[in-house]
DNA sequence: ATAATAACCTGAGGGC
DNA sequence: TGCCCTCAGGTTATTA
């Protein structure tokens, strides 16, 4: 469900009620995650979270002693909920606080991950192979251009593959390839270094836009506060198969690359 | 190394 | 109403 402006729009939600708060420990309802949850190996009661930061589609909960790692996977949800709240289907775990207030993460699909470390996070496994932030200055055209020669798959794939830039995932992939005029069929290898330019920007300028809007919301995603997301009013092409293209009005197809549902105006794409 | 596929889960929606 | 099928915003493991 996430991908980076939906987890960026979750940590502005929840930043602000848990930097100073000391946590007084962790409430584990169903350990069975991606990985099964080691509760009783994070060492979390009376730590305090410092400060809290999203890396890629990662949430880091910096406390005193280390960090929590937290993923959404593809239906996670993290919200505030006051003492004494009675969980609901799917609210697998509580960081409750020393005011009984909880941080609380519910995931239907339990795609979602809760790690601690107590090092760097950055070079732990999971993150130290990431790609650059899109909104780093060396996430530019020319980047993308040297990572994509000899590469023969599509060029969609190829921007989502995190290792290769982080926070892209398959709506804004469609998204920014629309703005940019590129068919997302085409093997990335074959782009040149112009249009790299124009499909860099249009990553950028797309999740900008929708971390603005509070992210998209097409299921289920909701900000901390319970909120949907408003930049599905926004999409120009992701799940418009058959609606008129909004630059050109021929008919919007969908194909399936690497096998994501995929998104497109076959004269404005090439 | 690269790229496609299966797998991990639950729930919603469509067709019959 | 129920059953079966497909699909879903992500990532990892496995297979060519």
């Amino acid at each position: 469900m996430p991908e980076l402006p939906e987890v960026e729009t979750t940590r502005r939600g929840i930043a602000p009620h848990l930097v100073g708060r000391t946590i007084e420990r962790l409430v584990c309802r169903v350990p069975q995650l991606r990985w099964p949850l080691p509760e009783e190996t994070i060492p979390l009661a009376g730590q305090q979270v410092l400060v809290v930061e999203r890396r890629a589609k990662y949430l880091l909960l910096r406390c005193s002693n280390g960090t929590l790692i937290l993923h959404l996977g593809m239906s996670g949800h993290l919200h505030l909920v006051a003492a004494g709240t009675p969980p609901q289907a799917h609210d697998h775990v509580d960081l409750v606080f020393t005011d009984g207030s909880a941080l609380r993460f519910n995931d239907a699909r339990r795609f979602g991950a809760l790690l601690w470390t107590p090092d760097d996070p950055h070079r732990h496994p999971l993150l130290v192979e990431l790609g650059p932030e899109p909104f780093a200055a060396e996430m530019d055209g020319a980047y993308l251009y040297r990572r994509s020669r000899g590469r023969k798959g599509a060029v969609k794939p190829f921007i989502m593959d995190q290792q290769v830039v982080v926070g892209v995932g398959n709506i804004y992939a469609s998204e920014a390839l629309f703005r940019a005029g590129i068919d997302p069929c085409r093997p990335a290898g074959s782009i040149g270094l112009a249009r790299y330019e124009r499909l860099a920007a249009a990553i950028c300028d797309v999740l900008t836009e929708a971390i603005a809007a509070g992210g998209t919301t097409i299921r289920d995603f909701t900000d901390a506060g319970g909120r949907p997301g408003y930049f599905r009013l926004q999409l120009k092409v992701y799940g418009r198969e058959g609606e008129d293209c909004p630059a050109c009005g021929r008919p919007i197809v969908c194909a399936r690359l690497a096998g994501r549902s995929t998104y497109f105006c076959r004269k404005c794409q090439n």
